[in-house]
DNA sequence: ACCTGAACACCGTTCAAGT
DNA sequence: ACCTGAACACCGTTCAAGT
């Protein structure tokens, strides 16, 4: 009960500790190419809310967050603009980043046992050969590595922004 | 009161609402080229889950769903595959797209009043011009498109796909 | 200024009693 | 087979009383 003479409520408590974890972040400097750069700030992103489970979804029921959180927006943008992208299509893929971002944290930190691993609704025969072939050729996903599959989406995404950068450079 | 003898918890009650929808999304067909199924199968669930405010919770939060929620990956793991894609790659292709495409949704269903709105931050003052400048030129995101935002989004990654299946097929 | 114990409201759940 | 009302456990919050 005494927590009350510090904070008002506990949603107030959950958002100072989301509050803590937004602030104690470091993005790496931004020198360099683009893609150098961006890689390394949702790497570092990553990093943080995987060393804090559970982070991820305090920070985003989080009503107020300290002007922190904004930091990974200001790179991109900055970097993008750079690049030479709209401040549009440079807000859309800052979007695109973080939604994969903290869409793959929670994933590996909630795990997926829940119904949701097709591994364990083949063994349990929830899934039929006929409907989802290409899923039982695809087999188990125990042991699945998120670091590679983060990586994988990482490097997806950028080389679809240099696509577009090399498209929109081609008009000029 | 009376629920209690239809479902043994609110969890589950819960559930079998997730699951109802689960079910209900039609995909469309996976004729035609790789893109354009993929395309066509994150249209269907996102326009599924924006019909349903608050389903994607209530499926992320979900202990077991219906086998219908592997489609998507089956649809995406067939249409990759075919296309040259490792079965693995095609995994963390279908994890990169569904997390982007959720993630996106609960963005959108949410809405960021709360503190991760740029635009407010910046009127109400809690955002410095000296450590933000590029999103104090960016401006506001009242209004934002978030179909373009989507659109935008999932060209990118179906262009980084692209750029990675010639790379391998380069290599061939 | 900070802590404590008892009380209150709220909500998920159980159970005995109804039809 | 289905519904109902009262009771219980649990938890966020308040408040008067302590130091």
């Amino acid at each position: 009960m005494a927590v009350y003479n510090h904070v008002s409520s506990k949603s107030e408590l959950l958002q100072g500790i989301a509050a803590v974890v937004v602030e104690q972040i470091r993005y790496p400097t931004r020198k360099g190419a683009w893609r150098k750069v961006i890689r390394g700030c949702f790497r570092a992103l990553r990093r943080a809310c995987l060393a804090h489970p559970g982070a991820v979804r305090l920070i985003e029921s989080a009503e107020m967050l300290p002007s922190a959180v904004f930091q990974p927006m200001e790179i991109t943008l900055t970097v993008l603009q750079r690049a030479g992208f709209s401040s549009v299509d440079a807000l859309r893929a800052y979007f695109l980043l973080t939604t994969f971002t903290l869409g793959q944290v929670s994933n590996q930190t909630k795990g997926w046992g829940r119904g949701v691993d097709p591994g364990t609704a083949i063994m349990t025969g929830r899934i039929s050969q006929k409907r989802f072939p290409a899923l039982m050729q695809a087999g188990t996903l125990a042991g699945w590595d998120f670091d590679k599959s983060f990586e994988f989406g990482l490097s997806t995404i950028l080389l679809g922004l240099e696509a577009r950068a090399t498209a929109t450079r081609a008009t000029r």
